[in-house]
DNA sequence: TTAATACATTGATGATTTTCGATGTAACCG
DNA sequence: CGGTTACATCGAAAATCATCAATGTATTAA
């Protein structure tokens, strides 16, 4: 039974992905897997084939004689896969029911990641699928997807809830910006100097606190707030300084009612994630919505 | 990740089997499955390909029209992956280390089963492993198997050791027999009634005590072995008689030593199995050798 | 020699899969 | 109607798999 059994798809799968990026680092991008994991991973179907796939180390990843032997058998078993597949006529499954969305407010906007084309798209692949979206701050949105009133959330996350699956899918470049009406908006920066932004009064979003305030190197927050409009409230006033993703700052700037205060210094960027229940991330009409995101993201 | 991996060649393999046996219960013994885990893996096959493959139930099976395309498709996927294991030279996996064979005394001799020529086949397909073969009765085999200082065990056996694998070969025909000073020797079959039987010392091999006790409608045990030799020297010694194999009994009714006592009546087949850890039963070392005893014992 | 790079190994932990026994159910047989 | 056949379903146990963090190791670059 077990013989006729896995060649292990699932291995054969990473090890193209492997060969393809030429080394593990690409890889683990690629797969979205740990570097033990891929190691893992190629050893066992080493060992399931007898045989060295690839010569790795410091010197370089090359496959083997045998290795190029199975990546092209591969290759070619992969595209038998999806010719039985198309041939009982399986290739698209209808979707249907619907789909409970969260997206980080902030984030739903961002042209860079641009969330609307994968909607966009979803749309098009699951016509059936009826759409809930709700936009919200990170925190609620995790304790949503984790308690199953939301179906999957795209932002910044924890990363830490048992049960969930994280995918990260963009990083979001940030800067600190101070508004119209602040002392420091109309100092070059060259003649502003470090002590005068941390004594600064200083808004802090709260799932970024830390980050923000590390950032920063700044004593306390003198701020805070839950939404990314508040935080533009905040800096809008010009009574506070504050990070802000810089795609929504730079159109306060571009709009002369914002300017970034050394972007060269005070900068960093927050990783975004798809997140899911663990339990769902295989529902087909979930899958495919994260796919849509995570094709968006890589462009 | 997962939605390229498993169109699931467990679950195809299953039904391919099931399609070609013709329902689930020729299935079950090819497969060496229950029927439950039959019927749970074809329904998951169906929801997974979103389709009926066949219509089963009282009044027969057939496959649907989506089922006889997923037939034929998976077939030609099995062509494939055959394809893409010799393309990759990996047909013959060589074999080494060693094989600790424990066989069940009266078995390892049974011309109907013939296990020597399984062990042929195997020493031929895997001339590097070296072989270690002991014989003893089934309970010793059994904890031998369990506590990892035997492999792979063959014959009858308690089937209920938890981390054991057993897989059924062969049913042993056994009939009563009496050795040639016993008084019942001279006695034609239709002279002998039950009660003569029943009244008869008895002795039983402790493994299958209840087995032979009950198949001869007797009230306990006059003598009780461990090893069929044992037996064989109980009967012979006319004092008793007892259960045999045939193709043991049989040899010394040849030589005028033994007779059956009311073949007809008083006889049953118990079941042999072969038996290994679940951990080791992919060892390709044991699987070989699982596979030829299977083999052998299919004919 | 030291540090950094690129993997390998290990141990732990959930998640998933596989499997079975027990029990339920519908269709047919008599 | 009661029994039998041929499955379906459920619940639970065992085994396996996937995965990561932490740590180990060899090689090369500085």
């Amino acid at each position: 039974m077990r013989r006729l059994d896995n060649i292990d798809l699932r291995l054969l799968r990473v090890f193209v992905t492997l060969a393809d990026a030429g080394g593990f680092a690409d890889a683990q991008i690629l797969l979205n897997l740990s570097q033990s994991t891929l190691s893992t991973h190629l050893s066992a179907l080493e060992r399931k084939l007898g045989a060295p796939l690839c010569e790795r180390g410091r010197r370089g990843f090359r496959l083997t004689e045998f290795g190029e032997a199975t990546y092209d058998a591969a290759k070619r078993l992969f595209v038998e896969i999806d010719a039985f597949q198309s041939r009982i006529g399986r290739d698209r499954v209808k979707l249907m029911g619907q789909l409970r969305i969260g997206i980080v407010d902030g984030v739903a906007t961002s042209p860079e990641l641009g969330i609307h084309g994968a909607l966009s798209r979803y749309c098009e692949y699951a016509p059936d699928v009826f759409i809930d979206l709700l936009l919200g701050i990170p925190a609620e949105l995790e304790t949503a997807v984790a308690d199953g009133t939301r179906d999957v959330v795209v932002g910044p996350m924890s990363q830490k809830v048992p049960g969930l699956t994280y995918i990260p899918i963009y990083r979001e470049p940030h800067a600190l910006y101070c508004g119209g009406s602040h002392p420091l908006f109309g100092v070059p920066d060259d003649a502003i100097d470090r002590a005068a932004i941390e004594e600064a009064p200083f808004a802090v979003r709260g799932y970024l606190h830390f980050d923000d305030l590390y950032r920063a190197n700044h004593p306390r927050p003198c701020g805070t707030v839950k939404h990314m409009e508040a935080q533009v409230m905040m800096v809008l006033s010009g009574r506070f300084i504050g990070f802000l993703p810089c795609h929504i700052g730079g159109d306060w700037v571009r709009r002369g009612l914002m300017r970034a205060l050394m972007p060269k210094t005070y900068s960093f960027s927050s990783t975004h994630f798809v997140a899911t229940r663990t339990a769902d991330a295989r529902r087909p009409v979930v899958q495919a919505f994260v796919r849509e995101v995570k094709r968006q993201a890589a462009g």
